[in-house]
DNA sequence: CGCGGCTTTGATGTTCATCAAGTAAAGTGG
DNA sequence: CCACTTTACTTGATGAACATCAAAGCCGCG
């Protein structure tokens, strides 16, 4: 699907306020629009960046492959977020990949056309340095909170994160597996589990499958706090 | 001392390249340059940002203060550096402290004067995104890199750190104290030593108060990529 | 149906943080 | 300049946290 039809496009106002009309329709001619079954891989670490990608709907993992086969998540990333601009300016090849977690639109613009775009564009350019800024922010602050909490603390901060940031909700549906949970949080997937069950028996979350409610917010969130 | 003696400077080949003479101009007149002692702070966390700073030479390390009274490196850096790109664009506020760990010269320019720049000139502003995608990129991947390694492998790892990309030298003065190599690589001053300690007894590397010899590089990187 | 991957639980051992105690070094005030 | 205080460094002992290994049940899928 390509073609210009985003002049109604929620998006255009957060990203693009700072256009013109003609650079708006160069941007929509080249626009490509794609939809990902829940699982499919949208980017592969080592291609080469020839788009500059945002995702429309649905949620994401951006994860790196390590030498001994293991993944390491780096983020999970959701609608309104740029997918690819962490290494879109300081390298030609992705150094991460991109997988969806669930149903996800990706809308596609020549990254070359950005590129003009920001060179010529001084205001563009610094709107996309303010959400560059914040994003890497946002990452660098996360792996280093996580990275000093132990077990219990970092399975806390998950399903805090989900229920908070992702879901707004106390109940939801786990989009990851027990084993990318441990990719995202640097642990094993049995740990993972073994804690998880702790909560269930201490009365602060209830599982089923993938279902997930949290009965005890504040005891969890004091969890995370003290972990 | 502030004015504009900043043409011959090595660094304006390197940032400004695609600034006018004008604007090169206008941000002489407002820079300032300060000497800093070995462990002055320079930046203190939750100060405003009022300038735009870079490193013309020395060494600092870049950490943040946390809840418990500790602290968390998280980056040392150098010349050529901008020692506040991290935040500048995402938050009014610095987010972490700067302290030298060497003698070492800052350059400042207005902040609002980059901003203005950046707007007004496309080039500069794709610099300046490249600068900093490189940058925080380099964060993200040592951070995850050093928080799934062993203690054995994050020890090799910054020794070959100092070694490689700071001296560039097998011996070498260590700028830090033994508790902040653990700031920096997540974990206890005691282990920090012992291992140092191990790394001595099997003749990795010989240790005489703070300056470090690494007499087998080939087994020190093995251990930092096996850890 | 059977295979492989995900999940779960238990047992075991290693790694690491914590505690304690002592030495060395470096700054501080008289 | 010396006594004093503080901070950094070092080593050992101990226990807790966590990874690893093993085994079995579950589920989806070709």
């Amino acid at each position: 699907m390509t073609g210009c039809n985003c002049e109604n496009c929620e998006l255009k106002a957060l990203f693009f306020q700072n256009v013109s009309e003609k650079e708006f329709a160069l941007l929509c001619d080249t626009r490509k629009e794609r939809n990902y079954k829940k699982g499919e891989t949208i980017i592969e670490q080592g291609a080469e960046i020839k788009e500059f990608s945002y995702l429309k709907t649905g949620l994401v993992k951006l994860y790196k492959h390590l030498d001994n086969g293991k993944n390491q998540i780096i983020k999970i990333a959701g609608p309104l977020d740029f997918i690819n601009l962490l290494s879109i300016f300081s390298d030609r090849y992705f150094q991460y990949s991109v997988t969806a977690l669930e149903d996800t639109t990706v809308c596609y613009v020549n990254i070359e056309t950005i590129k003009e775009m920001v060179k010529k564009n001084g205001n563009f350019a610094f709107d996309l340095l303010r959400k560059m800024s914040r994003m890497t922010d946002e990452i660098i602050n996360t792996t280093l909170e996580i990275s000093r909490k132990n077990l219990r603390g970092r399975i806390a901060f998950v399903l805090l994160y989900f229920a908070r940031s992702v879901y707004k909700n106390n109940t939801f549906e786990l989009p990851v597996s027990r084993k990318e949970i441990a990719e995202f949080i640097e642990m094993t997937p049995e740990n993972v589990i073994r804690i998880l069950s702790e909560f269930r028996k201490d009365g602060i979350i209830r599982i089923n499958g993938k279902e997930i409610s949290i009965t005890d917010e504040k005891r969890l969130s004091v969890i995370a706090e003290l972990g």
